[in-house]
DNA sequence: TGTAAATAAGTGCAGTTGCATTTAATTTCA
DNA sequence: TGAAATTAAATGCAACTGCACTTATTTACA
C-alpha cells in the first residue's frame, strides 16, 4: 500500500520543529524550577557521572556527551562542585586533567529530581504522543542525527 | 493493517529529541555565523515584521509569536534598531506602546540571509528526511503543540 | 468621574554564555 | 632528547539572559 503524501514545505516543518522543541523544553524546565530544582543540565550531568561511577569521567568526556562547549562544562562543574553535587580529582594518568565524580549529595539530587522530571516529560511530551508516534519520532530523530 | 510497535522508552525518546533539536539548531546557527550573518532570532523577527508590513507590529505581538520574554524582545529590538534593521514608532492608539517596522536595510538583510539559511536547513534538517518523514514529523509536532 | 488594577515597555543587577587567551601537561617527531 | 605542536582545563572580558522593579499609560468599575 502506497501512502500518498501531500506536498510539505520543509521550511515550515523546520520552523515548527524549532518552535515546538523550544516550547516543550521551556515547559519542562519551568516545571523543574517551580518545584525548586536546578536546571536540566545539572540532572543530565549528574546522571552521566553516576553512570560512570565509580571511575568518574574526564571533563572532556562529559562535554562530548552533552554537546557543551569546553568552557561551559568547566563552569557547570564549578557549580555542581560548589553545590556539593560533584567533586573534581586530579587525574593520575594525565596531569592536565580532572576526573569528576558524583557525590552522595549529588546522587540524592538525581533521585529527588527524577519524579518531578518524569512527570514534566509526561505532561509536556510523552503524554501527547501515542506509541506509534513515539516510535515514528524515534526513527526520525535517528535520521536527523546522522552525520552531514 | 495493524502496525505492531515495539515498546518504546519515552524518556529515551525525550532525551534524543532534546539532543537532536539542540544539535540541529546549533549546526544551522553555526553556518549562519560562519557566513557572517546575525543570529536566527534576528531573521525570525525581521521576517515577522516584513509579513506585518506596512502596519508594523506591536512589541508584544512579536513576543507572543516568537516565544520570547518581554524584556528579551525589548532588547532584541534594541539591537535590530541599532543595526538599522528596524525602527520603533510611538503607537498612536496606545501611548504605552511602540509599533515596530522593518527598514529597507532590514529587508535587504532578510534576503541576504535567506539563501544561507535555506542551505543550512536543507543540509542539517530537510535533506535528511524523506517526504513521508517530513509529513509524519509535521503531524507529531502538531500533537506536541497542543495545550496541556 | 476618579481611583485601583492591569498592561506595555524599559532597565539595573546578578548570573550565564561566547570568545579569546592563558596555563600546564602531554605528544610528536626531527 | 628536546623543541614545537597539541590537548585539557581555567579565566578575563564582553555580550546576553532572567529577574525584579520602574515608568507610563490604559482599562475597569465602585
Amino acid at each position: 500500500m502506497e501512502q500518498q503524501v501531500a506536498e510539505i514545505d520543509i521550511t515550515d516543518v523546520w520552523a515548527r520543529f524549532m518552535r515546538v522543541s523550544q516550547a516543550v523544553l521551556a515547559a519542562v524546565e519551568a516545571d523543574l524550577k517551580a518545584a525548586g530544582f536546578p536546571p536540566l543540565a545539572w540532572y543530565d550531568a549528574l546522571l552521566e557521572l553516576r553512570r560512570a561511577a565509580p571511575e568518574g569521567l574526564r571533563q572532556y568526556e562529559l562535554q562530548e556527551h552533552m554537546l557543551l562547549a569546553q568552557y561551559n562544562m568547566s563552569r557547570l562543574i564549578d557549580r555542581l562542585v560548589h553545590a556539593g553535587f560533584a567533586r573534581r580529582q586530579r587525574c593520575p594518568e594525565d596531569g592536565r586533567g580532572q576526573v569528576v565524580h558524583v557525590t552522595e549529595k549529588g546522587r540524592a539530587a538525581i533521585d529527588a529530581m527524577w519524579s518531578a522530571y518524569r512527570a514534566a516529560i509526561t505532561a509536556h511530551f510523552g503524554g501527547k504522543l501515542g506509541p506509534a508516534e513515539q516510535a515514528a519520532l524515534g526513527g526520525i530523530l535517528d535520521k536527523l542525527r546522522s552525520p552531514d
